[in-house]
DNA sequence: TTGTCTATACTTAGACA
DNA sequence: TTGTCTAAGTATAGACA
Protein backbone atom coordinates (compact mmCIF):
# COMPACT_ATOMS: atom_id res chain seq x y z
CA UNK A 1 0.00 0.00 0.00
CA UNK A 2 1.42 3.44 -0.83
CA UNK A 3 0.83 6.52 1.24
CA UNK A 4 -0.23 9.05 -1.53
CA UNK A 5 -0.59 11.84 0.98
CA UNK A 6 2.45 13.26 -0.76
CA UNK A 7 3.55 15.30 2.23
CA UNK A 8 6.56 18.13 0.94
CA UNK A 9 9.90 16.51 2.25
CA UNK A 10 11.88 18.86 3.71
CA UNK A 11 15.29 17.74 1.97
CA UNK A 12 15.65 14.61 -0.56
CA UNK A 13 17.88 13.34 1.83
CA UNK A 14 21.24 11.81 1.56
CA UNK A 15 21.47 11.27 -2.33
CA UNK A 16 23.96 8.18 -3.55
CA UNK A 17 27.04 9.55 -4.92
CA UNK A 18 30.05 8.32 -7.03
CA UNK A 19 33.40 7.68 -5.74
CA UNK A 20 35.08 9.89 -7.99
CA UNK A 21 36.83 13.33 -7.74
CA UNK A 22 34.20 16.31 -6.46
CA UNK A 23 34.34 19.23 -8.54
CA UNK A 24 32.35 21.53 -6.86
CA UNK A 25 34.93 23.31 -5.04
CA UNK A 26 32.47 24.36 -1.80
CA UNK A 27 31.09 20.62 -1.78
CA UNK A 28 34.37 19.31 -1.98
CA UNK A 29 35.92 21.36 1.36
CA UNK A 30 32.24 20.83 2.95
CA UNK A 31 32.57 16.37 2.37
CA UNK A 32 36.71 16.90 3.12
CA UNK A 33 35.72 18.18 6.52
CA UNK A 34 32.59 15.19 7.51
CA UNK A 35 34.43 12.83 6.20
CA UNK A 36 37.70 13.42 7.59
CA UNK A 37 36.08 13.94 11.14
CA UNK A 38 34.05 10.34 10.52
CA UNK A 39 37.76 9.11 9.92
CA UNK A 40 38.40 9.81 12.92
CA UNK A 41 35.86 8.95 14.64
CA UNK A 42 36.12 5.58 13.60
CA UNK A 43 39.96 5.25 14.22
CA UNK A 44 38.89 6.33 17.57
CA UNK A 45 36.31 3.58 18.16
CA UNK A 46 38.82 1.01 16.98
CA UNK A 47 41.61 2.10 19.30
CA UNK A 48 38.91 1.78 22.13
CA UNK A 49 36.86 -1.58 21.03
CA UNK A 50 39.84 -3.46 20.37
CA UNK A 51 42.62 -2.00 22.15
CA UNK A 52 44.64 -1.27 18.48
CA UNK A 53 46.80 1.63 18.33
CA UNK A 54 46.34 3.83 15.73
CA UNK A 55 47.62 6.42 13.28
CA UNK A 56 46.25 8.92 10.78
CA UNK A 57 47.54 11.43 8.88
CA UNK A 58 45.43 13.46 6.17
CA UNK A 59 46.78 16.34 4.11
CA UNK A 60 44.08 18.73 2.10
CA UNK A 61 44.91 19.72 -1.09
CA UNK A 62 45.43 23.23 0.16
CA UNK A 63 48.48 21.67 2.09
CA UNK A 64 47.20 21.35 5.80
CA UNK A 65 48.16 18.60 7.93
CA UNK A 66 45.08 16.89 9.76
CA UNK A 67 46.01 14.06 12.44
CA UNK A 68 44.42 11.53 14.83
CA UNK A 69 46.78 9.42 16.83
CA UNK A 70 46.58 6.55 19.45
CA UNK A 71 48.41 6.69 22.21
CA UNK A 72 49.69 10.08 19.85
CA UNK A 73 50.68 9.93 15.90
CA UNK A 74 54.55 10.28 17.12
CA UNK A 75 54.67 7.02 18.73
CA UNK A 76 52.53 4.79 16.19
CA UNK A 77 55.38 6.33 13.78
CA UNK A 78 58.52 5.78 15.84
CA UNK A 79 57.05 1.97 15.84
CA UNK A 80 56.26 1.86 12.31
CA UNK A 81 59.15 3.54 11.39
CA UNK A 82 61.62 1.49 13.44
CA UNK A 83 59.85 -2.17 12.80
CA UNK A 84 59.42 -2.75 16.38
CA UNK A 85 56.34 -5.14 15.32
CA UNK A 86 57.06 -8.71 16.98
CA UNK A 87 55.25 -10.52 14.35
CA UNK A 88 57.29 -8.04 11.66
CA UNK A 89 60.59 -8.49 13.11
CA UNK A 90 61.75 -10.79 10.43
CA UNK A 91 65.35 -11.88 9.54
CA UNK A 92 66.47 -10.15 6.57
CA UNK A 93 68.23 -12.77 5.29
CA UNK A 94 66.08 -14.87 5.41
CA UNK A 95 64.49 -14.37 1.77
CA UNK A 96 60.82 -14.59 0.48
CA UNK A 97 60.39 -18.58 2.71
CA UNK A 98 60.33 -16.88 5.62
CA UNK A 99 57.11 -16.89 7.50
CA UNK A 100 57.47 -13.28 8.57
CA UNK A 101 57.26 -12.13 5.40
CA UNK A 102 54.29 -10.85 3.21
CA UNK A 103 52.91 -14.10 1.41
CA UNK A 104 52.26 -11.99 -1.91
CA UNK A 105 54.88 -13.38 -3.94
CA UNK A 106 52.82 -14.75 -6.36
CA UNK A 107 50.64 -11.06 -6.80
CA UNK A 108 52.39 -10.29 -10.05
CA UNK A 109 55.43 -9.92 -11.61
CA UNK A 110 56.43 -6.56 -11.08
CA UNK A 111 55.95 -7.20 -7.74
CA UNK A 112 58.61 -10.20 -8.07
CA UNK A 113 61.12 -7.61 -9.84
CA UNK A 114 60.65 -5.25 -7.53
CA UNK A 115 61.32 -7.53 -4.49
CA UNK A 116 64.30 -9.08 -6.42
CA UNK A 117 65.78 -5.44 -6.90
CA UNK A 118 64.99 -4.08 -3.96
CA UNK A 119 67.42 -7.44 -2.24
CA UNK A 120 70.53 -5.83 -4.77
CA UNK A 121 70.33 -2.54 -3.50
CA UNK A 122 70.47 -3.93 -0.07
CA UNK A 123 73.24 -5.73 -0.64
CA UNK A 124 75.05 -2.71 -2.40
CA UNK A 125 74.17 -0.75 0.45
CA UNK A 126 75.39 -3.41 3.06
CA UNK A 127 78.72 -3.37 0.86
CA UNK A 128 78.95 0.57 1.20
CA UNK A 129 78.13 0.18 4.84
CA UNK A 130 81.08 -2.09 5.39
CA UNK A 131 83.62 0.06 3.20
CA UNK A 132 82.39 2.92 5.50
CA UNK A 133 84.52 1.19 8.45
CA UNK A 134 80.86 1.06 10.58
CA UNK A 135 81.72 4.40 11.84
CA UNK A 136 78.79 4.71 14.49
CA UNK A 137 78.03 8.35 16.07
CA UNK A 138 75.40 9.27 17.69
CA UNK A 139 73.60 11.84 15.54
CA UNK A 140 69.64 13.34 15.11
CA UNK A 141 68.35 15.63 12.52
CA UNK A 142 66.93 18.73 14.19
CA UNK A 143 64.78 21.42 12.43
CA UNK A 144 64.10 20.41 8.90
CA UNK A 145 65.84 19.12 6.34
CA UNK A 146 68.13 21.50 5.93
CA UNK A 147 69.92 21.42 9.69
CA UNK A 148 71.48 18.74 10.09
CA UNK A 149 74.57 18.13 12.39
CA UNK A 150 75.95 15.70 14.64
CA UNK A 151 77.67 14.70 18.04
CA UNK A 152 79.12 12.18 20.04
CA UNK A 153 77.95 12.85 23.48
CA UNK A 154 74.76 11.62 24.88
CA UNK A 155 73.97 15.63 26.07
CA UNK A 156 72.36 16.57 23.36
CA UNK A 157 70.10 13.17 22.98
CA UNK A 158 68.47 13.97 26.30
CA UNK A 159 67.65 17.25 25.76
CA UNK A 160 65.87 16.19 21.92
CA UNK A 161 64.23 13.54 24.15
CA UNK A 162 62.88 15.68 26.96
CA UNK A 163 61.82 18.17 24.03
CA UNK A 164 60.30 15.04 22.51
CA UNK A 165 58.27 14.05 25.29
CA UNK A 166 56.50 17.14 25.93
CA UNK A 167 55.62 17.80 22.22
CA UNK A 168 54.41 14.37 22.54
CA UNK A 169 52.40 14.79 25.61
CA UNK A 170 50.81 18.02 23.85
CA UNK A 171 49.58 16.96 20.76
CA UNK A 172 48.13 13.72 22.45
CA UNK A 173 46.65 15.84 24.90
CA UNK A 174 44.72 17.99 22.03
CA UNK A 175 43.58 15.51 19.58
CA UNK A 176 42.51 12.42 21.35
CA UNK A 177 40.60 14.95 23.56
CA UNK A 178 36.88 14.52 22.32
CA UNK A 179 37.47 13.18 18.96
CA UNK A 180 35.19 10.38 19.63
CA UNK A 181 32.35 12.67 20.51
CA UNK A 182 33.60 15.06 17.37
CA UNK A 183 33.60 17.44 19.51
CA UNK A 184 37.08 18.79 18.87
CA UNK A 185 37.92 19.77 15.48
CA UNK A 186 40.91 18.21 14.89
CA UNK A 187 42.37 21.08 12.82
CA UNK A 188 45.25 21.39 11.24
CA UNK A 189 48.74 20.97 13.58
CA UNK A 190 52.23 21.90 13.16
CA UNK A 191 54.21 19.68 11.85
CA UNK A 192 56.18 17.64 13.83
CA UNK A 193 59.83 18.48 14.06
CA UNK A 194 62.35 16.42 11.87
CA UNK A 195 64.07 15.36 15.39
CA UNK A 196 61.26 12.91 16.07
CA UNK A 197 62.47 10.54 13.67
CA UNK A 198 65.52 10.04 15.55
CA UNK A 199 65.32 6.36 16.61
CA UNK A 200 65.67 6.41 20.57
CA UNK A 201 63.67 3.75 22.19
CA UNK A 202 66.39 0.86 21.27
CA UNK A 203 64.06 -0.69 24.03
CA UNK A 204 61.62 -0.79 21.89
CA UNK A 205 63.19 -3.72 19.23
CA UNK A 206 62.02 -6.34 19.95
CA UNK A 207 58.54 -6.18 21.78
CA UNK A 208 55.43 -4.19 22.53
CA UNK A 209 55.76 -4.35 26.24
CA UNK A 210 55.30 -0.74 26.80
CA UNK A 211 52.05 0.06 24.86
CA UNK A 212 49.84 1.46 27.04
CA UNK A 213 51.09 4.17 29.64
CA UNK A 214 53.80 6.37 27.49
CA UNK A 215 52.43 9.42 29.67
CA UNK A 216 51.59 8.26 33.11
CA UNK A 217 48.63 9.88 33.80
CA UNK A 218 47.46 8.02 30.76
CA UNK A 219 44.56 9.51 28.61
CA UNK A 220 42.75 5.86 27.46
CA UNK A 221 40.07 7.45 28.97
CA UNK A 222 38.23 9.54 26.29
CA UNK A 223 35.68 10.87 28.10
CA UNK A 224 36.53 15.00 28.74
CA UNK B 1 -0.91 -0.32 12.10
CA UNK B 2 1.40 -3.29 13.02
CA UNK B 3 1.58 -6.27 10.90
CA UNK B 4 0.88 -9.04 14.09
CA UNK B 5 2.13 -11.78 11.54
CA UNK B 6 5.23 -12.16 13.60
CA UNK B 7 7.27 -13.79 11.19
CA UNK B 8 10.17 -14.84 12.64
CA UNK B 9 13.38 -13.03 12.01
CA UNK B 10 16.88 -14.51 10.67
CA UNK B 11 19.33 -12.05 12.84
CA UNK B 12 18.50 -9.75 14.96
CA UNK B 13 20.01 -7.15 12.42
CA UNK B 14 22.69 -4.95 13.86
CA UNK B 15 22.93 -4.38 17.68
CA UNK B 16 24.19 -1.26 18.83
CA UNK B 17 27.13 -1.47 21.15
CA UNK B 18 28.89 0.89 23.65
CA UNK B 19 32.07 1.71 22.35
CA UNK B 20 34.04 0.15 24.86
CA UNK B 21 37.17 -2.43 25.16
CA UNK B 22 35.86 -5.17 23.87
CA UNK B 23 36.22 -8.34 26.19
CA UNK B 24 35.37 -11.04 24.21
CA UNK B 25 38.48 -12.30 22.42
CA UNK B 26 37.06 -13.27 18.88
CA UNK B 27 34.36 -10.73 18.54
CA UNK B 28 37.35 -8.53 19.43
CA UNK B 29 39.38 -9.66 16.40
CA UNK B 30 35.98 -9.83 14.10
CA UNK B 31 35.24 -6.19 14.74
CA UNK B 32 38.95 -5.45 14.67
CA UNK B 33 39.18 -6.78 11.07
CA UNK B 34 36.02 -5.20 9.73
CA UNK B 35 36.77 -2.06 11.23
CA UNK B 36 39.94 -1.51 10.23
CA UNK B 37 38.93 -2.41 6.49
CA UNK B 38 35.99 0.00 6.73
CA UNK B 39 38.60 2.80 7.91
CA UNK B 40 40.77 1.99 4.68
CA UNK B 41 37.70 2.54 2.59
CA UNK B 42 36.43 5.49 4.54
CA UNK B 43 40.73 6.70 3.69
CA UNK B 44 40.37 5.83 0.21
CA UNK B 45 37.17 7.23 -0.86
CA UNK B 46 38.60 10.53 0.87
CA UNK B 47 41.64 10.36 -1.22
CA UNK B 48 39.83 10.17 -4.37
CA UNK B 49 36.82 12.20 -3.92
CA UNK B 50 38.69 15.43 -2.16
CA UNK B 51 41.88 14.90 -3.27
CA UNK B 52 43.52 14.18 -0.15
CA UNK B 53 46.97 12.52 0.48
CA UNK B 54 45.99 10.00 3.50
CA UNK B 55 47.85 7.44 5.68
CA UNK B 56 46.31 5.10 8.14
CA UNK B 57 48.52 3.07 10.31
CA UNK B 58 47.08 0.27 12.84
CA UNK B 59 48.83 -1.88 15.17
CA UNK B 60 46.43 -4.75 16.42
CA UNK B 61 47.13 -6.03 19.95
CA UNK B 62 49.30 -8.68 18.54
CA UNK B 63 51.76 -6.22 17.00
CA UNK B 64 50.87 -6.68 13.32
CA UNK B 65 50.52 -3.44 11.25
CA UNK B 66 48.50 -2.37 8.83
CA UNK B 67 48.31 0.57 6.73
CA UNK B 68 47.07 1.83 3.71
CA UNK B 69 48.58 5.22 2.22
CA UNK B 70 47.55 7.35 -0.55
CA UNK B 71 49.74 8.19 -2.46
CA UNK B 72 51.79 6.14 -0.68
CA UNK B 73 52.54 5.72 3.16
CA UNK B 74 56.07 6.58 3.30
CA UNK B 75 55.41 9.76 1.06
CA UNK B 76 52.76 10.62 3.51
CA UNK B 77 55.55 10.41 6.05
CA UNK B 78 57.88 11.88 4.64
CA UNK B 79 55.80 14.97 4.00
CA UNK B 80 54.85 15.06 7.88
CA UNK B 81 57.89 14.23 9.51
CA UNK B 82 59.58 17.33 7.41
CA UNK B 83 56.76 19.74 7.92
CA UNK B 84 56.37 20.55 4.52
CA UNK B 85 52.90 21.63 4.52
CA UNK B 86 52.73 25.07 3.09
CA UNK B 87 50.52 26.16 5.69
CA UNK B 88 52.31 24.55 8.31
CA UNK B 89 55.53 26.12 7.42
CA UNK B 90 56.00 28.98 9.92
CA UNK B 91 58.61 31.20 11.67
CA UNK B 92 59.46 29.25 14.76
CA UNK B 93 60.77 32.93 15.71
CA UNK B 94 57.40 34.11 15.40
CA UNK B 95 55.71 32.64 18.88
CA UNK B 96 52.40 31.88 19.37
CA UNK B 97 50.94 35.00 17.59
CA UNK B 98 51.94 33.64 14.17
CA UNK B 99 49.17 32.97 12.45
CA UNK B 100 50.18 30.02 10.85
CA UNK B 101 50.74 28.02 14.54
CA UNK B 102 47.30 26.58 15.96
CA UNK B 103 44.72 28.51 17.74
CA UNK B 104 44.52 26.53 20.54
CA UNK B 105 46.80 29.24 23.12
CA UNK B 106 43.08 29.17 25.14
CA UNK B 107 43.02 25.29 25.17
CA UNK B 108 43.73 24.77 28.78
CA UNK B 109 46.66 26.05 31.05
CA UNK B 110 48.42 22.58 30.66
CA UNK B 111 48.63 23.39 27.43
CA UNK B 112 49.99 26.53 27.69
CA UNK B 113 52.75 25.53 30.29
CA UNK B 114 53.91 22.80 27.88
CA UNK B 115 54.69 25.00 25.12
CA UNK B 116 56.07 27.46 27.17
CA UNK B 117 58.42 24.55 28.44
CA UNK B 118 58.72 23.09 24.50
CA UNK B 119 59.99 26.35 23.57
CA UNK B 120 62.49 26.12 26.51
CA UNK B 121 63.49 23.43 25.61
CA UNK B 122 64.09 24.36 21.60
CA UNK B 123 66.23 27.47 23.12
CA UNK B 124 68.47 24.89 24.87
CA UNK B 125 68.40 22.65 21.68
CA UNK B 126 69.99 25.53 19.50
CA UNK B 127 72.24 26.62 22.10
CA UNK B 128 74.16 22.98 22.03
CA UNK B 129 73.31 22.92 18.41
CA UNK B 130 75.53 26.51 17.78
CA UNK B 131 77.80 24.84 20.29
CA UNK B 132 78.37 21.58 17.96
CA UNK B 133 80.19 23.99 16.06
CA UNK B 134 76.99 23.14 12.96
CA UNK B 135 79.41 20.53 11.97
CA UNK B 136 77.21 19.25 9.04
CA UNK B 137 77.61 15.76 7.38
CA UNK B 138 75.43 13.92 5.36
CA UNK B 139 73.73 10.67 7.37
CA UNK B 140 71.26 8.42 7.54
CA UNK B 141 70.05 5.00 9.41
CA UNK B 142 70.33 2.14 8.27
CA UNK B 143 68.86 -1.18 9.33
CA UNK B 144 67.20 -0.41 12.09
CA UNK B 145 67.99 1.29 15.76
CA UNK B 146 71.19 -0.36 16.76
CA UNK B 147 72.62 0.18 13.28
CA UNK B 148 74.10 3.58 12.80
CA UNK B 149 76.71 5.12 10.19
CA UNK B 150 77.75 7.81 8.83
CA UNK B 151 79.46 9.08 5.51
CA UNK B 152 80.47 12.36 4.06
CA UNK B 153 79.94 11.29 0.26
CA UNK B 154 77.00 11.52 -1.60
CA UNK B 155 77.45 7.90 -3.25
CA UNK B 156 75.50 6.30 -0.26
CA UNK B 157 73.03 8.87 -0.31
CA UNK B 158 72.22 7.52 -3.96
CA UNK B 159 72.05 3.64 -3.07
CA UNK B 160 69.57 4.76 -0.21
CA UNK B 161 67.55 6.94 -2.76
CA UNK B 162 67.19 4.25 -5.14
CA UNK B 163 66.21 1.78 -2.41
CA UNK B 164 63.53 3.67 -0.95
CA UNK B 165 62.46 4.44 -4.55
CA UNK B 166 61.83 0.49 -5.16
CA UNK B 167 60.03 -0.14 -1.90
CA UNK B 168 57.73 2.90 -2.45
CA UNK B 169 56.59 1.19 -5.50
CA UNK B 170 56.42 -2.11 -3.90
CA UNK B 171 54.52 -0.78 -0.91
CA UNK B 172 51.99 1.39 -2.98
CA UNK B 173 51.37 -0.85 -5.60
CA UNK B 174 50.29 -3.29 -2.94
CA UNK B 175 48.11 -1.00 -0.72
CA UNK B 176 46.27 1.44 -3.25
CA UNK B 177 44.97 -1.60 -5.34
CA UNK B 178 41.63 -2.47 -4.73
CA UNK B 179 41.20 -1.41 -0.96
CA UNK B 180 38.30 1.17 -2.07
CA UNK B 181 36.41 -2.31 -2.81
CA UNK B 182 37.63 -3.84 -0.04
CA UNK B 183 38.59 -6.43 -2.51
CA UNK B 184 42.27 -6.90 -1.35
CA UNK B 185 43.07 -7.43 2.11
CA UNK B 186 45.09 -4.77 3.74
CA UNK B 187 47.24 -6.87 5.11
CA UNK B 188 50.29 -7.01 8.03
CA UNK B 189 53.30 -5.47 5.95
CA UNK B 190 56.68 -5.87 6.93
CA UNK B 191 58.03 -2.83 8.66
CA UNK B 192 59.30 0.03 6.90
CA UNK B 193 63.39 0.36 7.37
CA UNK B 194 64.52 2.59 9.22
CA UNK B 195 66.36 4.53 6.29
CA UNK B 196 62.88 5.70 5.13
CA UNK B 197 63.07 8.60 7.74
CA UNK B 198 66.06 9.92 6.03
CA UNK B 199 65.03 13.66 4.73
CA UNK B 200 66.10 12.98 0.99
CA UNK B 201 64.06 15.34 -0.49
CA UNK B 202 65.03 18.64 0.46
CA UNK B 203 63.37 20.15 -2.53
CA UNK B 204 60.01 19.83 -0.78
CA UNK B 205 60.70 21.84 2.08
CA UNK B 206 58.33 24.86 0.82
CA UNK B 207 55.91 23.80 -1.44
CA UNK B 208 53.47 20.79 -2.86
CA UNK B 209 54.07 21.12 -6.31
CA UNK B 210 54.65 17.81 -6.94
CA UNK B 211 51.69 16.13 -4.88
CA UNK B 212 50.56 13.64 -7.44
CA UNK B 213 52.86 11.72 -9.96
CA UNK B 214 55.71 10.33 -7.39
CA UNK B 215 55.88 7.30 -9.30
CA UNK B 216 56.11 8.32 -13.03
CA UNK B 217 53.10 5.80 -13.75
CA UNK B 218 50.36 7.39 -11.48
CA UNK B 219 47.85 4.65 -9.91
CA UNK B 220 45.70 7.28 -9.20
CA UNK B 221 42.92 4.95 -10.57
CA UNK B 222 41.86 2.94 -7.97
CA UNK B 223 40.36 0.62 -10.68
CA UNK B 224 41.54 -2.55 -11.42
C1' DT C 1 40.75 -15.18 10.01
C1' DT C 2 37.69 -13.84 6.23
C1' DG C 3 33.03 -14.11 3.66
C1' DT C 4 27.90 -14.17 3.84
C1' DC C 5 23.49 -12.86 5.38
C1' DT C 6 19.98 -9.90 7.65
C1' DA C 7 18.12 -6.15 10.23
C1' DT C 8 19.51 -2.06 12.21
C1' DA C 9 22.47 1.62 13.77
C1' DC C 10 25.17 4.99 12.03
C1' DT C 11 26.97 8.21 8.55
C1' DT C 12 26.38 11.66 5.45
C1' DA C 13 24.65 14.51 0.80
C1' DG C 14 22.38 18.46 0.11
C1' DA C 15 20.28 22.72 1.56
C1' DC C 16 20.48 26.36 4.72
C1' DA C 17 22.21 29.21 8.65
C1' DT D 1 34.44 26.51 7.86
C1' DT D 2 31.33 24.35 11.17
C1' DG D 3 26.49 23.16 12.91
C1' DT D 4 21.70 21.66 11.94
C1' DC D 5 18.15 18.99 9.83
C1' DT D 6 16.22 14.92 6.93
C1' DA D 7 15.98 11.14 4.32
C1' DA D 8 18.51 7.72 2.48
C1' DG D 9 22.81 5.32 1.65
C1' DT D 10 26.22 2.49 4.20
C1' DA D 11 28.60 0.08 7.62
C1' DT D 12 28.34 -3.47 10.72
C1' DA D 13 26.83 -6.75 15.15
C1' DG D 14 25.77 -11.20 15.58
C1' DA D 15 25.26 -15.83 13.88
C1' DC D 16 27.02 -19.18 10.86
C1' DA D 17 30.10 -21.28 7.22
Amino acid sequence: MVLLKNLPKKTQGRKRIEIKKLENLNSKQVTFSKRRAGIFKKAAELSVLCGADVAVIVFSTAGKVFCYGHPSVDTILDWYCSGVTPAAVSDDTAGDKSPNRVPVAEFNKEYMEAIRELEEQKKRVAEVKEAAKMKKVVMGVVGGCGERFWWEDGEVEHYLIALEDVRKQVAARLHEMKILNGTLNPGALPPIPAVHRLCHLPMMTNGFSGHGGQFGGGYHGFGI
